[in-house]
DNA sequence: TTTTTTTATTATAATTAGTAAAAATTAGGG
DNA sequence: CCCTAATTTTTACTAATTATAATAAAAAAA
């Protein structure tokens, strides 16, 4: 493997990139070019092939790259096919939505089970997906050896169950409560802060409006 | 105003050090060192410092930031407590998370409105916002003067309304659709994607693994 | 064969982060 | 009450990262 640091945007780019070649696959294109990536996803031409060439060689001079060919490339380097063991901690509003989220299981992240401390829920299924009690986290994360956990609990129990999750071995941790979790380096964390994408958002509304 | 660029990565943490600062000041805390804001939101002291001074000197020598007015500075800076009027396209799971979602309405942003569809959603409330129909959102933006927008319908209908709201005058819109959206420049756009989130996190840990 | 298209690679520029030195404030000791 | 030491921000500078542009190479078309 190549030795030279990824930055997280070109991952994130490369991500965008294979939703959209998922998309042009379907509809039947077999040939794309930098160009017309860009085109699709937002970005320059120049930044798609260096994106791309972190990695290797995918395209062929004078001709641009092949869709299928380069998608199972990004979704390789992505780990997309690995077939991720993934669970949901919290069966609240969000966590309901997360496990109907079509973007995740049709990228191979498939939530198996959902765990709350509602025990009016446990036992039932949220979407199909059974809800289990929080005191089992540890013992399915081991036993099943579970990858990636999505916490979507209230702020307050979050780190409590990202100590549970860390101690039970855990891979990664997709953080959508808003605060800052404390977690050993090698746990993989990614926080979704939805708030402040909008703060965002307000602060780009305000600054356009100055200029 | 300072006619430097602010990156855009700053502005985001910034956010991040606004929810902790207002935290921390429910604790009764008064004063704080950035080395603490550092602490609290996983930097470094350097960095908050840094991101500060890009819009004023707010802190003492010596002394730190007081906890309270910086919070209150950085809540100006990001155009919080300007009563941002908010409405919701998509009365789904995921929109349905997000008009109950308490990071939103704590922070000054109030979905004041859900839009969809389906006509046996229309009429009632969602979490005890008013759901409408679709066709009634340019009338709605245009006579309430909206100023942002959240999409969280699904991918096949997510330009249609982009294009709807730009045309109604819409100042910005945060999108949840994992679609690459094409709107005017001077509409500011911000697009979350949850899977693209869960894939960044799938490529860390494949990383991590391999060294 | 020559021109056009398009990627890969290298070089340059721009941006962002980090470091170190200077300045200001507080607090303690003489 | 003044001086010194400790703390912490501010500012200027340096380093690292990331993006853009330019160049070279390969393939296809004319």
């Amino acid at each position: 493997m190549k030795n030279v640091k990824i930055p997280e945007v070109a991952v994130s780019r490369l991500s965008v990139y294979s939703r959209f070649l998922t998309q042009i696959e379907k509809s039947g294109v077999v040939r794309i070019s930098s160009g017309e990536i860009a085109a699709g996803t937002g970005g320059t031409p120049a930044q798609v092939r260096k994106d791309l060439a972190y990695f290797g060689e995918f395209g062929t001079r004078g001709v641009g790259y092949n869709v299928a060919e380069l998608n199972k490339e990004i979704c390789n380097i992505l780990g997309i096919g690995k077939k991720w063991r993934v669970i949901l901690v919290g069966a609240g509003n969000l966590g309901s939505a997360l496990t109907q989220y079509a973007g995740f299981k049709s990228r191979g992240f498939d939530i198996e089970a959902v765990f709350d401390n509602d025990l009016n829920k446990v036992g039932l299924r949220l979407n199909d997906t059974p809800v289990m009690a929080i005191n089992r986290i540890y013992d399915y994360v081991v036993e099943n050896k579970i990858d990636i956990a999505i916490i979507a609990v209230p702020d307050k129990h979050a780190q409590d169950i990202a100590d549970l999750l860390v101690t039970s071995g855990i891979k990664g941790i997709l953080n959508f409560a808003p605060v800052t979790l404390n977690i050993p380096e090698d746990v993989q964390v990614r926080n979704v802060d939805l708030a402040v994408n909008l703060e965002i958002l307000s602060f780009n509304i305000v600054v356009n409006n100055k200029e």
